[in-house]
RNA sequence: GCGGGCGUCGCCAAGUGGUUAAGGCAGCGGCUUGUGGCGCCGCUAUUCGGGGGUUCGAAUCCCCUCGCUCGCCCCA
């Protein structure tokens, strides 16, 4: 490679593109704003230590795609793989929830080290929610609502909301006890991965996508089934919530998600227009993580959208770039030491103005100009220049006009 | 990390062993040295992602490597 070019998976946003981009952030912010829920930002690398005790050592996230090295002082960084163990951190560092809960939003890269496909990178780019110290079964309502009206806001259609109850601690326990058992029973059935995650994460055989796997699961215990009267009866209420809202959903029993810190409420957005990586949005409440990191006791809730995979959904079509109100020409000296203070003064009336540095003939300017899409040029050749009557040309029409160099912008009406 | 497909100019793209590697778009220059959007003319890859090999001869065949892509895996 003798062209140097950026890392595999980190992807580069040329301008074609980032006004998309800024519009969708736009919407977000937007929507989060008329959501009560603030902004927390925090840094993109952190110690080691909080993602693999937030997020579980036994996770994929964790045990093989975090982007982790040891700074100068020896000790081990990564590169934030999710937000949530961040946000948590922040909060618990700095006593947010001493203030109260929280409703709170962040957004920006995230970094996995994974080979990369359609909709997923190694640099990557997600925005999302936690609503900290929330307990209610409503605050899972309001959650999910935000994220689904979110989508709808920003257009994207054909979604699916698969939901679940992981249950509480104890529920999950004995649930993972029972299937263990059985699928002990039945191991040589199973996929290699699968055989692995007996081991280390039974619960997410469940959402194996070997079709023999599961077809041999179509027999386990139910996870449904271990969930206790309170624990069935706050999926109940989750549910009653969603359903209040007229919020389509479909319960997936398999549902479960890899990161370690989910229990009861789990849910996942997909589209069946991304291929293999069909989550949109993903999260869950996570009541055990805040005390889990050294934090009070505080029930949360709250979930991740990726931008890249949103794009997707949007459609590619590059949008023109928005062109510029006026253009300045000019030619010969005395005209070309005019031509950035006329932009200058321009553009302190607001007009959006692109000059023509190049110092070609007025022809080949006039023609950049016309094809920038501008709805005016200023020309200022010699004679304006010593006049100080400048020539205002609408490009649309072909006309002009003069306009004193003295009163610009007084004198400029669009 | 494992499998399949692909890689020719900024973009799209012909060429699949034989002299100088089509074409289109964009860009640049000219016709038109101070007045554009049309038109016409011209220019822009000693080189086919990179390296090595086979061959008298390779963009075209083989190997390695990098990248992209699809699936697995995983998740946003």
């Amino acid at each position: 490679m003798e062209q140097l070019q950026s890392l595999r998976g980190m992807v580069d946003l040329l301008p074609a593109a980032t006004s998309r981009w800024q519009w969708l952030e736009q919407t977000a912010r937007e929507h989060f704003r008329r959501s009560c829920i603030r902004e927390i930002r925090t840094p993109l690398l952190e110690a080691t230590e909080l993602f693999a005790r937030g997020i579980g050592e036994a996770t994929d996230v964790v045990g093989k795609e975090m982007y982790s090295f040891n700074d100068r002082g020896d000790r081990s960084c990564t590169l934030r793989p999710e937000g949530t163990a961040s946000v948590v951190r922040a909060a618990i560092q700095h006593g947010l929830l001493s203030q109260g809960a929280q409703r709170l939003w962040y957004g920006g890269p995230m970094f996995r080290y994974e080979r990369p496909q359609g909709g997923r990178q190694r640099q990557f780019h997600q925005i999302g929610i936690e609503f900290l110290g929330f307990a209610d079964p409503r605050s899972d309502v309001e959650a999910i609502a935000i994220a689904w009206d979110l989508l709808e806001a920003l257009g994207i259609t054909g979604l699916q909301l698969e939901l679940n109850s992981l249950g509480s601690r104890v529920d999950r326990q004995t649930y993972r006890d029972a299937l263990v058992g059985w699928l002990s029973e039945r191991q040589n059935q199973l996929d290699a991965d699968s055989q692995q995650r007996l081991a280390t994460n039974p619960l997410r055989i469940l959402d194996s996508k070997n079709p023999q796997t599961q077809q041999l699961l179509q027999d386990a215990p139910n996870l449904e089934q271990s969930l206790s009267d309170p624990s069935r009866e706050r999926y109940e209420q989750v549910k009653a919530g969603l359903s209040a809202l007229k919020i389509p959903y479909l319960c997936n029993p398999r549902l479960v998600r890899g990161l370690d810190y989910y229990g009861h409420t789990a849910f996942e957005i997909t589209s069946d227009a991304l291929g293999a990586q069909a989550t949109v949005c993903g999260g869950g409440r996570y009541d055990g993580l805040v005390e889990q990191l050294g934090g009070p006791a505080a029930a949360c809730v709250g979930w991740a959208m990726g931008l890249e995979r949103l794009m997707l959904l949007l459609g590619d079509e590059s949008q023109q770039s928005q062109p510029p109100d006026v253009v300045v020409i000019s030619q010969g000296n005395a005209a070309e030491a005019l031509a950035v203070p006329v932009a200058r003064q321009l553009r302190q009336i607001g007009q959006a103005v692109d000059v023509d540095l190049s110092g070609a003939g007025f022809g080949k300017q006039l023609k950049r100009a016309g094809k920038s899409g501008a709805r005016w040029a200023v020309l200022i050749g010699d004679e304006e220049a010593s006049s100080g009557q400048l020539q205002r040309k609408d490009l649309h029409s072909g006309d002009s006009s003069t306009i004193a160099l003295q009163s610009l912008a007084e004198n400029w009406i669009s």
